[in-house]
DNA sequence: TTTCCTACTGACCACCTGTTCAGTACATTG
DNA sequence: CAATGTACTGAACAGGTGGTCAGTAGGAAA
């Protein structure tokens, strides 16, 4: 109904829109500069959208969407999500690299929408949330997780760990020289946090 | 100098607009808030600060003295920083949640700077990086460190964590149903997070 | 053609914003 | 005592904001 390729100017606006918010946040931006971006007037903008807040849920809706077809990949196979060996998608992380282009403004406003506490974000988060426990519950049924004894921890800690490095991408990506959502960056951070995942980090001191 | 026991009206507006930036963002806080709060006029804010921007500067100034007062212990001590056994500070956000007191609206203007780009959390993130990576290389010289090719990569994902819970605070809390920067709360993250980077999270699988 | 509907414009309005400024209260200094 | 300076107020102002609205253009239906 909506999809990338619609050229409408009610489209563009709201491409606009979600460039823009994600930017700048949504505060920042006025009704005006979304209009001249889209080349169309501000009054055109109120029309299709109603107000402000009108188009700002629209992009709500349009984000939620496109994390929803996401997530339909990995949940429809759940068992390959997280699995080890040499698995195409073993992170969160992974799998938001793999499914957003280069360039795209989703995790700007991700980071936006998670930052301005949002009820649609702490909704987002829920449920990836849910689905971790259901990953980490997966492993553990298969044997293939270290003896555990808060999951529910443990889940939040490894979302925690992905989102963090989606949120704080342009740190990372300071910090290392690397765009840690590129492909070679992404082979990068994966690889340190699988070593991490299988091995830990440090090792056993006598106590 | 602006000790958090100062009452004048200058710091009353200065901790007002500390603590309304953090909830709300410094764009949806008017200087007639920030009065209201202090119970000031309006134009006395101005007086002080003499603008919006100026006392924003305050405020990150207040802020980033604090953070460097936080890490002068650390600092002075890098050896117990970060190490294992019992220790009183095994990560960053054990240092963080040990040196702020509970209800300080600290957190949330730090979730606020490093989501919005600032320069200065540019600065704060890329000090604290270096700290990692040097205590990064003391566990390895000490030999508590497993094997690892990527150190930079490795201390990176380290501090990303820890901030990860902080500036996700709220969902971890969320997720959870105890609030991670609690004694408590901290005690079972720490105790997650450590479990993982001593003997990993996941098992070895046949390839 | 006439009628209608929808996309679209640009001028306009009420409101809120940061900021200014003349003026008050009051303690300190000469 | 007068004078000086500082903390402080509240009314005002200019600019920008979201939102309204009368009106235009143009295609489709009758």
């Amino acid at each position: 109904m909506a999809s990338d390729r619609d050229v409408t100017a009610r489209a563009q606006i709201r491409n606009c829109a979600l460039r823009l918010f994600g930017e700048r946040g949504p505060d920042a931006v006025t009704v005006r500069d979304i209009a001249a971006c889209a080349n169309v007037s501000p009054g055109l903008v109120l029309h299709h959208f109603g107000s402000k807040q009108g188009l700002r849920d629209a992009v709500d809706a349009h984000v939620l969407s496109m994390f929803d077809a996401m997530l339909a990949t990995a949940i429809e196979d759940p068992a390959a999500f997280a699995k080890g060996g040499t698995p195409q998608i073993s992170s969160f992380a992974e799998l938001f690299a793999s499914a957003i282009p280069a360039g795209s403004p989703i995790p700007a406003y991700l980071r936006r929408l998670l930052l301005s506490g949002d009820p649609m974000g702490k909704k987002l988060i829920q449920q990836w949330f849910e689905l971790t426990v259901t990953t980490v519950d997966a492993l553990a049924a298969s044997g293939n997780l270290q003896p555990t004894q808060d999951r529910a921890a443990l889940a939040a800690f490894l979302l925690v760990n992905d989102l963090a490095m989606i949120v704080l991408h342009d740190y990372v990506a300071d910090a290392l020289g690397t765009d840690p959502l590129s492909p070679e960056g992404m082979r990068r951070w994966a690889s340190t946090a699988f070593d991490v995942y299988r091995h830990g980090a440090f090792t056993k001191e006598e106590s």
